[in-house]
DNA sequence: TCCGGGACATGATGGCTGTCATGCCGTCGT
DNA sequence: ACGACGGCATGACAGCCATCATGTCCCGGA
């Protein structure tokens, strides 16, 4: 396509994310040049943990899981969507990037330059609000997990995130609320850190019971509050309240 | 006091902190009228989960725990030192805070109003770098702590623990590496989510064994290496690694 | 068509650790 | 001086869950 075309592509996808509303119209231009837009496939690496960080990466379209390899086992750490910045922290610090970032599945990135990151920041307040407020909400959302990896049994934590997910990417329909996200059980047990036996027991009871559906490339809840009975009891019933 | 005193107080504290490094000398000197200065005891509240946050707080002497309290138990989220800023994240979203914040010993913060907070933000580019970067190193801090509580047993979390905290305020002496810190058994296990029982447990073995020894408001760790050895292998021996 | 690999599933087992109970030892206030 | 209280310590027990083993289903390649 053309160069011309391609700006003009470029600058709609810049105009149509949340971060890059606080950047003057010429900034928005300038960008749009020097940006890189790139796609991807489901299992695709857009980098991997110990890569130089040269680029700030934003999402477009699509989801990415930031995934830690430890000895012991994957862990992600979190799953980007929509409009999120990715690897700020790397490309700030001008770090090695200390994740994986893998697509859930097919994806839009625009990939800013450090150098031009950096001059962005320096000259637009608004957008150093919106990159401040991202942040901000990576904290919070790590937080969360954090608490929510405290001690709980693995029923409660994959009901925790489940519940998180249907709030962040949750869809009514008829059936209930639907999470449109393609995870194997794997994944369900990297994000709640146990192993795939423990996510796989869990919820396969869930399918027979009917709290929580496995379709393709989609769950679904039927009834929210039944799970959320589920994360607060720890499911068996019975003296599952251990603080009395 | 004098007014005048007081306020040169105030701008040799901002001078010599970190963050506050970026601003120019005219809002240095507009922050130093505009800031409090506040003194705390160990245990003091600085202020309690689901208070409105209307300061950016800074820490100029001492040291505070982030910490929640969940129905299953406490959990501390992070310690924060001299130089960080603290509830950045509450203030910036004008919501109430999530967690309490106590002090761990004798502490000094800097207040700085929510306004004039963000006043310096837009008007100060390195200013917000400054804040970007405190946030870049929470979220990694918190990535770790996540990363760490995985599953690993209690040992290995308060093993690492223990390095983390070496790395971040240890001190060389003749006996050791000296943590100068007080933490109470139920405020270690709060840090890596477990019980007191099971930190006592640990740490009474480790004083025992002479892997990490308890002393008044202090730990020393006799050899490093001793300490992570038992966090990479598990302690006991044995076929402790348990993913061939 | 058959084979290999990946995702999902299920059962048996051992161990870590949360829970409960009990006891020691300081400090503080009366 | 004595009791209350908080921090520390230790033992017994049960339960969740990681681990290991085995099996099914499905899909793509030879």
């Amino acid at each position: 396509m053309g160069a011309d075309l391609r700006s003009e592509r470029i600058l709609a996808a810049i105009r149509s994310l949340p971060v890059f509303r606080g950047l003057s119209a010429e900034d928005q231009r300038r960008l749009a040049v020097l940006a890189e837009v790139r796609e991807y496939q489901r299992g695709d690496h857009v980098w991997r943990a110990g890569e130089p960080a040269e680029y700030l990466t934003v999402i477009v379209r699509g989801r990415v899981k930031i995934v830690r390899h430890a000895e012991t086992g994957d862990v992600i750490l979190e799953l980007f969507g929509e409009g999120e910045p990715v690897g700020a922290i790397a490309v700030y610090n001008y770090m090695p990037y200390p994740a994986s970032a893998v697509c859930l599945e097919p994806v839009t990135l625009l990939m800013v330059p450090r150098r031009d990151y950096f001059e962005l920041l320096d000259r637009n307040p608004d957008f150093a609000r919106a990159i401040i407020r991202e942040l901000t909400k990576l904290v919070v959302a790590l937080t969360r997990k954090v608490e929510e990896m405290r001690g709980q049994r693995v029923e409660t934590r994959i009901a925790q995130l489940f519940l998180t997910l249907a709030e962040r990417m949750g869809r009514e329909t008829k059936e209930g609320t639907e999470i449109p996200l393609q995870l194997s059980r794997q994944e369900v047990a990297d994000l709640v850190g146990t192993t795939v036996e423990s996510a796989i027991r869990v919820l396969s009871r869930w399918g027979r019971e009917g709290v929580l559906i496995t379709g393709q490339a989609r769950f679904v809840i039927p009834s929210r509050d039944r799970l959320r009975r589920v994360a607060e009891e720890g499911g068996s019933g019975d003296a599952a309240r251990p603080e009395g």
